[in-house]
DNA sequence: CGAAGCATTGACTGGGGTCAACTTATGTGG
DNA sequence: CCACATAAGTTGACCCCAGTCAATGCTTCG
C-alpha cells in the first residue's frame, strides 16, 4: 500500500508540511515540485551524513523516516531526533560545513536538494521556522529523557509523532504508519527494548494505543495528552509573523 | 573575590570566547566593547525570557550563569542547557519572535544587547558558530540523559563545563567557580538532589573531583575523559572555514 | 542567635535493566 | 509453495541503580 508507490517520490508530504508551517506562495510550491522531480533514494540502514564530515547542501526528506544518531564508544546508541517526511536534513547557517551528527535512514527514504533561498526568497522564512521547530523537538526530547517515566516517554513520543505526521498528511484518524522496531524506539526514549515492550503492552491493555505490524493507533490522543500533562504541539500564529 | 568586581561588567569573557571560536577583527572587538559598556544586571532567580513570550533582541551573557528551563505541569523541572559567560541569549533567525523556552538567571548576571550584524558584518559568522555550538550542547545533553549512568552524567557535565569555561577564560588549572546548588545540577542531569550528592561524594573519594564552597576542581580531566569515554570538546578548524 | 537554605547520610523501595528462553514475523532460496 | 534462517516481539525471574522519605549537620546571613 504505502510501499506500492514508494518509488514515485512525491513532493506532496513535504509541501503539505511546509504549507502548514506557513502558507506557501506559488513560486515556492513550483520550486519544491521541481526539486522533487529527481529524488535520491537511500535504502534503510544507510548513512546520509557522517558526524564530522562536510555537509554538501541542505536536503528535504520526501518520504520515509530518518534519524540523527550518536553512538558511544562502547556501543550504546542514542537517537537524538527523528526525521519525518517534510523535515530538512543538513540545514544550517553557512559557516559550519561539518555535520554535527550522523544521520541514518531508518527506512528506505527519498530526498531531494532543498531549493535555494537565493532563487526563492520566500522559502528562507519557511526554512527558518522549520529549523526552529527542529530545535523545539530537541528540547522536548531533553525533557522527555530527563524528567519523564518510561510510560510518559512513550506516550509523549507517540503523541509528538502523531502531531508531526499530521502536518505532512501522513496520519489519519489518530493513526499512522510507524516503521520503527521496538529497539529503535528504545534508542529514542533512552530505554531498553525489553522495557519498551512492557510499556507498549501496558498501553495496549489500557486501550490507549495499539501498535501492530508497523501501524500505530492512538485511541484518544486528547485523553492521553491530559493524562501525561502534555501541551499539544502547535505552530503558534505569532511564530509565523515577522519579528 | 569573583564577587568583588562583579558590578564592573566586563566584555572580557565574552570577547575571549568569541575570539576563541573565531579570531575577531578590530571592528567586532570595538563593537563588543561598546555594547558591554552599559550592561543590564539581573539578579539570581529572575526570569530573562518567558516561554511563549516575544523576544526583543539577542543578548550576550557577560558574567554569571543562566539556564534554559522547562517545567512540567506537576512541578518537575528540567534544565535544558546552561548559559555561561560569552553565550548568547535569544539569538534566532528572524522569523520566529517567540521564546521557545524560558531563560532564568541562576546567579546574578550581566548582559548586553548583541551588536547587530548589520553594523559589523564579521559578527554574523561568529554568531552562527556560537549558535551551532549551542545546538551541539543540546545534543550532548540528550546523549547524557538518554544513555549515561549517573556517574557518567556528572563527570561528563563537569568536563563540558570545564571545556566551555576555558574558552572564556573562566577556568584555570582544571578548576572553576561553580555556583550551582546540587539541586540545580540534579535538574540538569535528570537526577535527584540526593543522588547527585552521593555521586559527588564518590567523585571526591576517588580523587577525581573536588567541589567545595562553589569551586570545582577536576584533578585529572584527561583521565576522567578516558574513563567515561568522552571525546574532548573542541572547535574544529573546519568549523571556522566558510562552506 | 535563630532561621532558612543547602549538604549529607541512612534505611527502604521500586522502576527499569539484565539475562535468557521462547514465540511470532519476515524473508530467502530451493 | 514450502523449509529453513534470521530478525523482531514477548515473557518471566532476578537484580541493582537511583528514587523516596526522613533525620541530622553545616552554612550563611539577617
Amino acid at each position: 500500500m504505502t510501499q506500492m508507490n514508494a518509488h514515485f517520490a512525491s513532493a506532496a508530504a513535504a509541501i503539505r508540511r511546509f504549507d502548514a508551517i506557513m502558507p506557501l506562495d506559488e513560486g515556492a510550491i513550483a520550486a519544491l515540485h521541481e526539486a522533487a522531480r529527481r529524488p535520491r533514494r537511500v535504502s534503510a540502514h544507510h548513512e546520509l551524513l557522517t558526524e564530522g564530515t562536510a555537509i554538501s547542501e541542505p536536503h528535504i526528506l520526501l518520504s520515509g523516516w530518518g534519524a540523527r544518531v550518536r553512538i558511544l564508544p562502547d556501543g550504546r546508541r542514542q537517537i537524538l531526533s527523528l526525521l519525518l517526511p517534510g523535515d530538512m536534513i543538513g540545514h544550517c547557517y553557512q559557516p559550519q560545513p561539518l555535520a554535527i551528527t550522523s544521520v541514518v535512514a531508518l527506512t528506505a527514504i527519498d530526498l531531494c536538494p532543498a531549493p535555494s533561498t537565493d532563487e526563492v526568497e520566500s522559502l528562507r522564512h519557511v526554512y527558518a521556522i522549520s529549523h526552529a521547530l527542529d530545535e523545539a523537538f530537541l528540547l522536548a526530547q531533553i525533557t522527555r529523557l530527563g524528567r519523564m517515566s518510561a510510560y510518559e516517554r512513550l506516550a509523549d513520543l507517540f503523541l509528538e509523532l502523531l502531531e508531526r505526521l499530521s502536518l505532512s498528511g501522513n496520519a489519519q484518524h489518530n493513526a499512522f504508519d510507524h516503521p520503527l522496531t521496538q529497539e529503535l524506539v528504545a534508542d529514542v526514549t533512552g530505554l531498553t527494548p525489553v522495557h519498551v515492550n512492557r510499556v507498549v503492552k501496558r498501553l495496549r491493555h489500557r486501550d490507549e494505543a495499539d501498535w501492530h505490524t508497523g501501524y500505530l493507533t492512538l485511541s484518544d490522543p486528547d485523553a492521553l495528552r491530559r493524562r501525561i500533562g502534555r501541551t499539544p504541539f502547535q505552530i503558534s500564529q505569532a511564530m509565523r509573523r515577522r519579528g
